[in-house]
This record gives structure tokens, C-alpha cells and sequence, in this order.
RNA sequence: UGGGGUGUAGCCAAGUGGUAAGGCACCUGCCUUUGGAGCAGGCAUCCGUAGGUUCGAAUCCUCCCACCCCAGCCA
């Protein structure tokens, strides 16, 4: 990859957006005087593309500010995170370009200082211990409609809270046996005003503080101290925390925290074909839908590498995407454009046939092989050139031949003349056919002439076939992708069923006939190639010398698709 | 029926009282040794609806409509 043609779309025109307004008006009324934003993953799941969007706020907009912005794992329920998570957040945030420094926090890292602040809290009048059930906690938190109702406990002296969230802590109690509340109004038309949870019981090992800690924050009363903590100015998270900011507030305002942070909510991003939910993801790899969470075919972060998405693509659709608050969908088209836009530029082309079909040289000697120049990008002339083996047996794509074919087509049928890539023109003879009537393989002759793809005559050629010698080739798998669900919006299902019900049967086909040009196999496990006429492929992950495999990044557009579409 | 949000083209999205950016998709041509790429052009008399204010409104005011989120000891 040159860096200065991916420059080039790293510094299209930046959108504005609201968020860029609000830290303007900021820096400009001397409300901060620098940027300072974090991400904040749970380590329950991968990382996938809705995430991208964030990162790509967060670190973006520390990046254009010169600011800094904190990687931030927001681990208070260790019933549900792991260290796999973590390392693979870390790793995924990495590869998408973008640097933390020293800034790696853990929300765990400040479990004592939310600890002693819930006691200033309790000691304040401000927080009590409730012993009532889960399920009594849910009925007395009233409706949407009907206010809740105090608890019973909520009068207790402050003493006596302290005594008892002191025994919470030392491990007292059993799980969902007691909590700590927040007391603010339990007739509050903000649900998450009446009374929230602070703490509760949980006797479960935690990924960082192991079994210190039996009794864990809750992310409400967690986020906002953090974000104090760490100097967070602008404390950016999805829209569906619209309704937590008073009490994100109230925290902040209640406690002798060391700054006044403030939070900004967004849309978070929807795809055509896919889903976003971490939920929905976990089941596809715990169901086996998929291969695992980086199967080429998930939104996740490490399936989208794993299908040869450029982290740069990455980036540059979520430039392009904006930031809103209205909640939308985003064409699956837009993050394609942006793969190919890259790979266009970037990916060294080289010739494979994905499904052969047996093209006979009858005018060119058996045994003889000549090595053909051909360029490795023609959108950038440095990428150099190599050769490629040409031979009297070769083969090409079977839609690449027609016996009868319709109108427009200027491929290869009887009597007509083709360029090969950077080689000779042939002129199709005889289909020669198997007993089952089937096309066993095409005869034909070439012109000496039109070596290098051009003859004296000048004549015009208007089809130009790839094609890879059927003695000097190698053979390959490929695996080709699609979507993993059949309709734009997999969550369109009816009552009772669920979006599995929409998955496509067809999103991978592996081929295993198909044979590659021999300078191909030779790419490490990564690489970014295009298969000239076929589209962007990637060596897999397991992909050897010896053992080929390369999975479809994404199709070229199709042009033929479309006269054939609109004939 | 309570509270919080959002409605600009098929899909995203700028616009912050002066007469609708940009991208994707789509459509036309041109060009082409990838039916790719590239180049040129087209694509909202109108901004959810109805009123009002104003010389002037997508932008201000009012009504209405639609959609999204909230009743985890998840985040």
C-alpha cells in the first residue's frame, strides 16, 4: 500500500457534525481548553463495525482537536466479561489505526473510590441499603405511566447504612440478597431517577480484581465518576442513554469529583443485512451459525479483516456515515464502495479462474511456455510488473463462453475473437462436448500477431478474458461470500419467529476447482489481491503456498449484470 | 396514557432567517488491454403535516401526525 494515495481519502472532506459544533463552541467560550474523549467497551463480545463508528468519534475527534482520547473497558458485571474480550478490544482498536498510549483504564481500577464515594453518598442521607427482593424492587418502581412507591428500608439511619453496605462488602450477604440504592424520587417520570441501583451483591471472580470484590458498581453509578476521574470533557455514548444523563448528573453533582464531565449522545449505526446487537452476534457464534466471531461473514471488526477489509476502508465509511442523532440504516453499498474504493488503488491484480472451463490452443506448440509480462496495478504504475506462464491448454471462466450467446455479449462463442489479458487474441473454433452434452472443452486458434494485446491492424477487440495456464496453474480454494441474511432488515420476521429465520442458506460457497495464476499462492496470509474481472480477494488467515485459500472481499461492479438487467 | 428523542431524495447527511452541500445507489454519454477504474452530465421548485410571524422560513412560533428509546440487581 502507498501512503500517499491512502492519504488521499484519509483527508476527503470531514463532515460536521453536531458533536464538533458543541466542542467548538467549548474550546471557544473557554469552557475546556483541550479534548479529552474515551471508548468505553464492555469486554462481554467482539468488537464489531456499530463500534468502529464510536471509535472513529472518539479517537477521531481527540486526533483533530489534539486531544487525547482513553480506551476505557467498562467492566462492573464480571458475570458476563472475560480477558478473551479484552484482548480482542484491544487488538481490534489497534489494527483500526487508532492509539491509546498510556491511557488503557479500567473502570475496576476505581471500585475504591466509587466505594467510599457511595459512603459520602449514605452519610449524605443520599443513598440507602434496600433488603427488598428483585422482583419487590420491580413492582414498587411503579410504570411508565404510574409513579413507584418508596421502599421500606428507605428511611433507615445512616448508621445502620453503613453497617449493613460495610457487610455487604465483606461478603455478609448472598447474592440479589441486598442492594444500594440511589435516593432521588420514586415518582419520578424518568424511570431511572426512581431510586437506581448502586451496587449490588455478586459473588462472582472478576477478570482484573479477581475475588476481592463481592458487591460490584453498576454502570450508572460507575460511567460518570470515571469519566471525572479521567478528565473526560466530552463523554460521547449512544442514544438509548438519552434518559440516563440526569442521573449521570446527579452522580456528578452529588460527589466531590475532581471535574464536571458531560454526556453527548449519537445514533449508533445500522446495517442493510446484517445485525448489529452483540446478543444477536453471540448466538450466531455460539449456535454455530458462523464460524466463529471472526468468520469472514460478521460485522464484527476481526470478520471484516478477515474478509480483507482495509481498516482504512474501515475508517473512511465512518467518515462518510456521519454523526446524527436520528436513528437510520445505512446501505450495506456504502461500506462495499468504500472496501473497493481502497482496494482499487492499493490491491496487486493477478489472474484467476474461478471456475474453468478448457480453452485448446490448436495452433500453438505442446509443451512450449512463454512468460508474459503483465502489469501488477494499473492504477499505480510502482507496483511493477511480473510474468505469467502462457501455455497451448489453458483455462478460462465457463460464463466466459457461450455457444448461443444473447445480444451484447462480447465474450467468447464460435467465430468470435477475444483478447486474453495481457496476451494474444483467440478465435473460438469447436466446443467440443462430453456424452452428456455438456462442454468438455473450446478449440482454438490464436493470431501470432496480437502478442501484448494488440496487433498491427489496429482491429478493436471489444472482450478482454483473464485466464491462467491449465499445466503451470495452480489450484486453489476459494470461498465466496454474501450477505448472511436474505432481507435488507433481518428483524422483519413474523410473531413468534426470530431473525435466524432470515439467514441466507447460500452467504458461503467454497470452490475447490479453481486454479490461480503460480505467483499468487506465493502471498502471505492478508494479503490483499484483486482477481482481475472477479473481484477483491484475501489470502485467509490458514492460507499456505501449498494449501491456497483466498476469501471473496468483495465482487467488481458488474456491468454486464446490468445490460443483462436492463435488456 | 408518563418521560426522553427524531423526522431534508431510494439510503446516509450538511444546512442555525436570504432562496436546498456532499456521498452511496440510480440514469446518460465519453473513454478503456479488467463489461473494473476514470471523466463529463443528470437526479428534492422543495425540507413529516397544517397554520402563523417575516420583505423573505428547512431554519422562528403553534397544532397535529409518524417513528425510536425507557419499567435489568445489563451496558
Amino acid at each position: 500500500m502507498t501512503t500517499e494515495v491512502t492519504n488521499k481519502t484519509e483527508e476527503t472532506i470531514k463532515n460536521s457534525n453536531f458533536i464538533k459544533d458543541i466542542i467548538d463552541e467549548d474550546l471557544k467560550s473557554g469552557k475546556h481548553n483541550q479534548v479529552v474523549t474515551r471508548f468505553p467497551p464492555e469486554p462481554n463480545g467482539y468488537l464489531h463495525v456499530g463500534h468502529a463508528k464510536s471509535i472513529c468519534l472518539n479517537f477521531g475527534l481527540a486526533k483533530s482537536y489534539n486531544g487525547r482520547c482513553h480506551l476505557r473497558f467498562d467492566d462492573t458485571n464480571p458475570t458476563k466479561e472475560e480477558q478473551e474480550y479484552i484482548d480482542s478490544i484491544k487488538a481490534d482498536v489497534q489494527w483500526l489505526g487508532f492509539s491509546w498510549g498510556d491511557h488503557e483504564y479500567y473502570a475496576s481500577n476505581y471500585f475504591e473510590q466509587l466505594y467510599d464515594w457511595a459512603i459520602l453518598l449514605i452519610k449524605a442521607g443520599k443513598a440507602y441499603v434496600d433488603d427488598q427482593t428483585a422482583d419487590q424492587i420491580k413492582e414498587t418502581r411503579g410504570t411508565l405511566t404510574k409513579p413507584g412507591t418508596n421502599s421500606p428500608w428507605r428511611n433507615r439511619s445512616i448508621e445502620e447504612n453503613l453497617d449493613l453496605f460495610q457487610r455487604m462488602r465483606n461478603g455478609e450477604f448472598q447474592n440479589g440478597e441486598k442492594v444500594l440504592r440511589a435516593k432521588i424520587d420514586m415518582a419520578s417520570p424518568n424511570i431511572n431517577m426512581r431510586d437506581p441501583v448502586m451496587y449490588r451483591i455478586l459473588h462472582a471472580h472478576h477478570p482484573r480484581t479477581g475475588d476481592k470484590w463481592c458487591i460490584y458498581p453498576t454502570y450508572d453509578y460507575t460511567h460518570g465518576q470515571s469519566d471525572a476521574i479521567e478528565n473526560i470533557t466530552h463523554s460521547i455514548c449512544t442514544l438509548e442513554f438519552q434518559d440516563h444523563r440526569p442521573l449521570y448528573d446527579w452522580f456528578v453533582e452529588n460527589l466531590p469529583v475532581p471535574a464536571v464531565p458531560h454526556q453527548y449522545e449519537f445514533a449508533r449505526l445500522n446495517l442493510t443485512y446484517t445485525v448489529m446487537s452483540k446478543r444477536k452476534l453471540l448466538r450466531l457464534v455460539k449456535e454455530n451459525h458462523v464460524n466463529g466471531w471472526d468468520d469472514p461473514r460478521m460485522p464484527t471488526i476481526s470478520g471484516m479483516r478477515r474478509r480483507g477489509y482495509p481498516a482504512s476502508a474501515i475508517r473512511d465509511f465512518c467518515e462518510r456515515i456521519g454523526v446524527a442523532k436520528a436513528n437510520s440504516t445505512v446501505d450495506f453499498q456504502l461500506l462495499e464502495n468504500c472496501v473497493r474504493d481502497e482496494l482499487n488503488r492499493n490491491a496487486l491484480r493477478f489472474m484467476a479462474v474461478t471456475r474453468p472451463l478448457k480453452i485448446v490452443i490448436t495452433n500453438y506448440p505442446e509443451g512450449k511456455v512463454e512468460w508474459i509480462e503483465a502489469e501488477n496495478n494499473p492504477e499505480d504504475p510502482s507496483a511493477g510488473t511480473r510474468k505469467v506462464p502462457f501455455t497451448r491448454e489453458i483455462f478460462i471462466e465457463q460464463e466466459d463462453f457461450m455457444e448461443n450467446p444473447p445480444k451484447k455479449y462480447f465474450r467468447l462463442f464460435p467465430g468470435n475473437e477475444v483478447r486474453l489479458k495481457h496476451c494474444y487474441y483467440i478465435t473460438a473454433n469447436e466446443a467440443i462436448k462430453n456424452p452428456d452434452g455438456s462442454i468438455k472443452e473450446v478449440h482454438c486458434t490464436l493470431d501470432p500477431e496480437s502478442r501484448s494485446g494488440s496487433t498491427p491492424d489496429g482491429r478493436r477487440i471489444k472482450g478482454t478474458l483473464h485466464w491462467v495456464s491449465a499445466t503451470e496453474g495452480k489450484k486453489a480454494e476459494i470461498r465466496l461470500y454474501d450477505h448472511l441474511f436474505l432481507l435488507a432488515n433481518p428483524d422483519k420476521v413474523e410473531e413468534g419467529k426470530d431473525f435466524l429465520e432470515n439467514i441466507n442458506p447460500e452467504s458461503l460457497e467454497v470452490l475447490t476447482d479453481a486454479v490461480v495464476e503460480p505467483d499468487l499462492v506465493k502471498v502471505a496470509p492478508g494479503t490483499a489481491t484483486q482477481f482481475l474481472r472477479m473481484g477483491y480477494f484475501v489470502a485467509d488467515l490458514s492460507h499456505t503456498p501449498e494449501k491456497p485459500v483466498f476469501n471473496r472481499t468483495v465482487g467488481l461492479k458488474d456491468g454486464w449484470a446490468k445490460v443483462q438487467r436492463n435488456q
